[in-house]
RNA sequence: GCCGAUGUAGCUCAGUGGUAGAGCAGCUGUUUCGUAAACAGCAGGUCACCGGUUCGAAUCCGGUCAUCGGCUCCA
């Protein structure tokens, strides 16, 4: 692909290594690595994409900054222990176990040894080791910088897992002061990385967090300090710019700005209450779903918040959940309840209550159900992460032959539901079951038929996912779809989850043509995941201004003055009982523009403006959220806009 | 749960050891208005909570709780 770029607005990144820079067209807000220069004007370019980003100058731009703020933590404090710092999709981070406490107020200290550092135009030279002995010696003699083997300890086991027949790599920054002295900051890194610490100029430190070793809880945990770079002044100017406006379309500031959501210390961590205009958002998106449901031949069921607990022991759940589930219902004399932490048992017992017959398959139970989940104190998250949330459940319970085609149809209707609710940017997750894990429950020969039926589905709808192992539920794989917020997080919305276990586990059966019972399949499937995270994903990607068909309040009726009020009173009156829209009336003795203010900050589609002229000539002024002000015109002529 | 940060009026925030402040919101009155904030007055706070240091604490120290950014986890 060859393209011409104005000039100026594109520039070889590196002189050392022309051949894969980056190229960027203000036009098209499109990113190109640029392959080759043609001549002054002309690049050989491809457009960079996700999957590039890897292999992109600012990819590797990034992860020199990390060793930089690594040489910089070095210098300022004495013997800490570097273990990895890569680059991340916004920027950077690195994992440390420091001597004492690095605190927020220290990253100004640390920003500026780096641009010290950055100044002196350190060269990055790549050393790569002849084999692991000469790695291993480089490791405890060069890259301590004569600070003791200790500070090695990360460093070594990151060499034992780098792949036998791989080479071992070392970056070495190194510089000569005026006195002839030479100055190294040498570190184990796969890299690539830029050629000189003068190229990392435009960076920021963003914060801290405590991170554990490998990732996993039973290790230590290691300081990771975050920050960011870009190629230019103005590309981190404008991210640390859009950081600040995604901010405002936060979910939790929006709640409470549009009245939609709130919590109260008195009520508890997580437990959110829905004020009147959450609620009708919550309403119209059940009402949506259950007429979908309804379509496609689900049968609605109601069953109870709390239940006891051998229920919970017989499926699993006691044992794999304990810890996060709220506290038990005891009392020694009597049964021990819980509030219900999912829907699925109940919905297996309504399929065991009677005998079932191959011709009563698929049977499709559905249930806007609210469970309660003991989430730790730093995982909850407003509304995308609570302790109280309602699932949009359904279980399915499928002969093994129906099984594909009712996979099929499962998502089709997330593909219709994520298409009205103008969700587009989602990725499907496939998670499997992660072998070296005890957590799974069922034969292997059942994962595998479940895991074919989910690949065999996707292909045949044309679903595009990637695999995620070890992502699984403990009962079966399942497919998920990933949103994410506006801070750019990714959260798992709905899902789909082929169950061949707790079929087995609870001895369901139906009677087969041969007379014979036989074992179904469940399908655990929630098209939204949970109401109240794809309210919260709604509310940060509309940022507050919802579709006409979603918005709580879709007319706000404005009478400009007391005089006006009886007639916008039957105006809103009429649209509300004759015309089915949820409207509001503003006869607040406030002016009109500020009327019109607040109700513009409160995100409502069209606002219907009432004054003399408009009762006598039977108009209306319309006033669109989008455009502002479209000036009067006949009711009649609104409606049918607004219908259309 | 762990690491880091924050907590002052309903909201957004100022106030670094000496009598708690502003704007918006609220209330009262005036204004009756044609497309993004009328005017005036009034009221509103155990400075998250508990303890300590001090003649004196919103301010310094310790603890607890909640919230935020991460980590771990997510049936």
């Amino acid at each position: 692909m060859v393209r011409r770029f104005p000039f100026g607005t594109d520039r070889p990144h590196t002189e050392r290594s022309p051949g894969i820079g980056l190229a960027f067209c203000p036009e098209c807000s499109i990113k190109y690595n640029h392959l080759r220069q043609l001549d002054p004007l002309v690049w050989e370019v491809s457009p960079m994409t996700v999957s590039s980003y890897e292999d992109s100058y600012l990819y590797r731009l990034r992860h020199s900054a990390a060793h930089l703020m690594a040489q910089a933590l070095t210098e300022l404090y004495p013997g800490i222990k570097l273990a990895i710092g890569p680059p991340i999709e916004n920027g950077f981070y690195y994992d440390v176990d420091a001597p004492t406490t690095i605190r927020e107020e220290d990253l100004p200290k640390i920003e500026a040894r780096m641009k010290e550092l950055s100044k002196l135009d350190q060269r990055i030279v790549r050393i790569v080791a002849a084999d692991r002995n000469e790695a291993r010696t480089k490791i405890l003699e060069e890259t301590t910088l004569g600070q003791g083997p200790e500070v090695a300890e990360y460093k070594l086991l990151l060499l034992e897992a780098v792949p036998e027949g791989e080479d071992v790599s070392f970056y070495d920054q190194q510089r000569t002061d005026r006195a002839g002295t030479h100055h190294r900051f040498i570190d184990l890194c796969r890299g690539p990385h830029v050629d000189t610490t003068k190229e990392i100029k435009h960076f920021k430190l963003m914060s801290i967090a405590g991170a554990y070793w490998r990732g996993d809880v039973k290790n230590k945990q290691l300081t990771r300090i975050y920050g960011t770079a870009f190629e230019s002044a103005e590309e981190l100017e404008t991210y640390l710019h859009n950081l600040e406006e995604a901010k405002k379309r936060d979910h939790r500031i929006l709640g409470r700005e549009l009245g939609l959501f709130m919590f109260s210390p008195r009520v508890g961590t997580g437990l959110p209450l829905w004020l009147p205009k959450g609620a009708m958002l919550r309403d119209t998106m059940t009402t949506f779903m259950k007429e979908e449901q309804l379509k496609r031949g689900y049968d609605p069921v109601v069953t109870p918040h709390i239940a006891n607990i051998k229920l919970y022991e017989k499926s699993g759940h006691v044992i794999t959940f304990r810890e996060k589930m709220f506290p038990f219902m005891e009392d020694d004399e009597k049964e021990t309840f819980i509030l219900k932490p999912m829907n699925c048992p109940f919905h297996i017992e309504i399929y065991q209550s009677q005998m079932r017959s191959y011709r009563d398959l698929p049977i499709r139970y559905a249930e806007f159900g609210t469970v309660y989940r003991y989430e730790q104190s730093g995982e909850v998250t407003g509304i995308l992460r609570a302790r109280g949330f309602t699932q949009d459940d359904a279980h399915l319970f499928v002969r093994p032959d129906q099984l594909l085609d009712e996979f099929i149809g499962v998502v089709d209707l997330m593909k219709t539901v994520l298409s009205r609710l103008g969700l587009t940017d989602f990725r499907a997750r496939l998670g499997t079951k992660d072998p070296a894990s005890s957590k799974y429950i069922g034969h292997d020969d059942n994962w595998t038929a479940a895991t074919a039926a989910i690949e065999q589905a996707c292909q045949k709808i044309g679903m595009e996912y990637f695999i995620s192992p070890g992502d699984a539920a403990f009962y079966g794989p399942k497919l998920d779809l990933i949103i994410k917020d506006a801070l750019g997080r990714d959260w798992q919305m709905g899902t789909v989850q082929v169950d061949y276990n707790l079929p087995e586990r609870f001895e369901l059966e139906y009677i087969g043509e041969d007379s014979k019972p036989h074992r179904p399949v469940m399908i655990h499937r929630a098209p939204f995941g949970s109401l109240e995270r794809m309210i919260g994903l709604l509310t940060e990607q509309y940022a507050g201004a919802f579709p006409f068909w979603l918005a709580p309040v879709q007319i706000a009726v404005l009478p400009i003055a007391d005089r006006h009020v009886e007639y916008a009173a039957a105006l809103a009156q009429s649209l509300r009982l004759d015309h089915k829209y949820r409207v509001h009336l503003d006869d607040r003795r406030e002016t009109l523009g500020k009327k019109i203010r607040e109700n513009q900050l409160q995100k409502i589609p069209y606002m219907l403006i009432i004054g003399d002229r408009d009762i006598e000539n039977g108009t209306v002024g319309v006033r669109s959220r989008e455009d502002g002000d479209l000036g009067a015109m006949p009711l009649q002529d609104f409606l049918s806009k607004i219908d259309g």
